[in-house]
DNA sequence: CTGGGGAAGGGGCCC
DNA sequence: AGGGCCCCTTCCCCA
């Protein structure tokens, strides 16, 4: 009996010891498992980080082409306003900001693209316009020896300071501390603003992202962080919660945190997306409008999508009734809680007028005292969107619910204007979201509206089916033979009153 | 003064 | 009859 005993607690240890060894090797398996992780993630992450550097050199050396082609001595910029308005992307996506106040570049303003080795690239735009509104923005890009970081900071200075434009940072007076300075780490996965404090920051993106609404004209507003928007996205109604897909449950698999191989929230960033967007797609408006019209904004996509707010008719004149079956502009984007605050708050309160998607989020974005970088991203777009054209929708009809609500019970999601019918409304929301599902087959024009495609393709077919007659003239658009007919009527356009 | 794009309204046709 | 869809027209604006 007792050498049973002794047996058993022999076999006892015996089977201890294993057990331990046994724990042992399988961690010794995890670690070993998890270290080869680790250098995974750590090698894609250099790749990835490589590859990024390839691409944005790629991007400044094709935008210092255009500029050094096009005026080779004094480079200035060509006025993109029109193309801007219009959607299309002419141009490098992050390497020119317009002036906020200026509609024109000026001779005074000198942009400097000098890539000298390859490693620094700074660009330099000077407002000479000694209003305190014109402010001095300068982009730079500079690569460091080892650090992959693409930086760029974009300035508010005071008016009057001298033209910047130098090859070496170091020669530039470094902005004082107290200077409000927003710094761009572009050479992140997408870009992510640090500040050097919140509220500076906070500030000067108020003010970079209003300088454009300040002086009236959507035209003339920058994109975010200067970046020209990009067409469709600068109205894009669709803004998403930022994802941060770092665990922070601390297990084993908490990565986030001090394990750089794992922090890739920002990656997932879909405030960012955007600029990933545009960073990945090839930025001349032909590339860009195939890209609208053929993977996001298909005709036949949208055409499928209702977002509109219908007026319930037995309701009085309050529309209550949201018709969405899609709340989202294309695949790719997922659905906004945004969308879902309005249509809640438009299930809640009537008063849509004063509660659309834009107000609603600038009323929440407001009351945010600590507005992140993706949340200033989403609100320049948001801010676009409502004090460009969504304005001016509004002062051409008077607001909201112009006209008879019962005729036009299909109300615009965006500036609440009422149509008669559900294609209407579709269409003319595309003035908000900027999509133009009729693009030309012979050159980069898109169009919201298919007869002003067919108008268009007139241009290249030469085709002018107007005819004067009274003279040879001949005119592609019916309205400028009737323009044109009032030369012969001797119709005078303006005419002073009878005294 | 013309060229041309943007946006909205109206009407006809079809289901 | 009513709604959806398509096309055309018209006006406005800017370059």
């Amino acid at each position: 009996m007792a050498n049973c005993m002794v047996f058993h607690t022999q076999i006892t240890s015996i089977m201890e010891v294993l057990a331990n060894a046994a724990v042992a090797e399988i961690c010794k398996l995890v670690d070993d498992d998890y270290a080869v992780f680790r250098l995974e993630m750590s090698q894609s992450q250099k790749e990835n980080t490589a590859l990024r550097r390839k691409l944005q050199l790629l991007e400044l050396k094709v935008a210092r082409e255009r500029v050094l082609g096009s005026r080779p001595s004094s480079v200035k910029i060509l006025d993109r306003s029109r193309g801007m308005a219009r959607g299309h992307l002419t141009g490098g996506h992050s390497s020119f900001v317009k002036p906020a106040g200026c509609n024109k570049w000026r001779d005074d303003q000198s942009i400097t693209v000098d890539e000298g080795s390859g490693t620094l690239t700074k660009v330099v735009i000077e407002s000479a316009d000694a209003e305190a509104a014109g402010p001095r923005v300068k982009l730079e890009k500079a690569e460091g020896d080892e650090d992959p970081r693409l930086s760029r900071n974009i300035q508010t200075g005071a008016v009057g300071v001298s033209p910047i434009a130098t090859e070496d940072s170091t020669t530039a007076p470094a902005p004082p501390r107290t200077q409000p300075s927003i710094t761009e780490v572009s050479g992140m996965p997408n870009a992510v603003l640090k500040s050097e404090t919140d509220k500076e920051t906070l500030t000067v993106t108020h003010r970079l992202l209003h300088t454009g609404s300040d002086h009236g004209s959507d035209s003339e507003r920058l994109g975010p962080l200067g970046c020209p928007p990009a067409p469709g996205l600068e109205y894009f109604p669709v803004f998403h919660q930022s994802q941060v897909h770092s665990r922070g449950d601390g297990d084993t698999l908490d990565t986030g945190g001090d394990d750089p191989s794992c922090s890739y929230s920002t990656e997932m960033d879909s405030g960012n997306m955007l600029l990933s967007l545009e960073t990945q797609t090839d930025l001349s408006s032909g590339d860009w409008n195939r890209y609208r019209s053929s993977s996001v904004y298909s005709d036949g996509c949208l055409d499928k999508k209702r977002e509109v707010i219908v007026v319930d008719e037995g309701d009085g004149d309050v529309p209550l009734t949201w018709n969405a079956d899609q709340t989202q502009l294309g695949e790719g984007h997922s659905q906004g809680r945004d969308f879902i605050d309005y249509k809640e708050s438009v299930e809640t309160n009537p008063d849509v007028a004063t509660h659309s998607p834009l107000h609603a989020f600038r009323d929440r974005d407001t009351m945010s005292t600590s507005m992140g970088s993706s949340d200033s991203h989403r609100r320049v777009l948001f801010d676009q969107l409502l004090n460009s054209k969504d304005q001016r929708a509004m002062a051409q009809e008077g607001g909201a619910t112009s006209g008879s609500s019962k005729e036009k019970r299909f109300l615009c999601m965006f500036c609440n204007k009422g149509f008669s019918c559900l294609q209407k409304v579709e269409i003319h929301q595309r003035v908000h979201t900027g999509v133009k599902p009729f693009s030309c087959t012979q050159c980069h024009m898109s169009f919201a509206q298919a007869g002003n495609l067919k108008i268009h393709q007139r241009v290249h077919t030469g085709v002018k089916p107007f005819s004067c007659t009274q003279c040879h003239m001949h005119f592609s658009h019916s309205s400028s033979l009737k323009r044109h007919q009032r030369i012969h009527a001797g119709e005078k356009s303006f005419s002073c009153p009878p005294v």
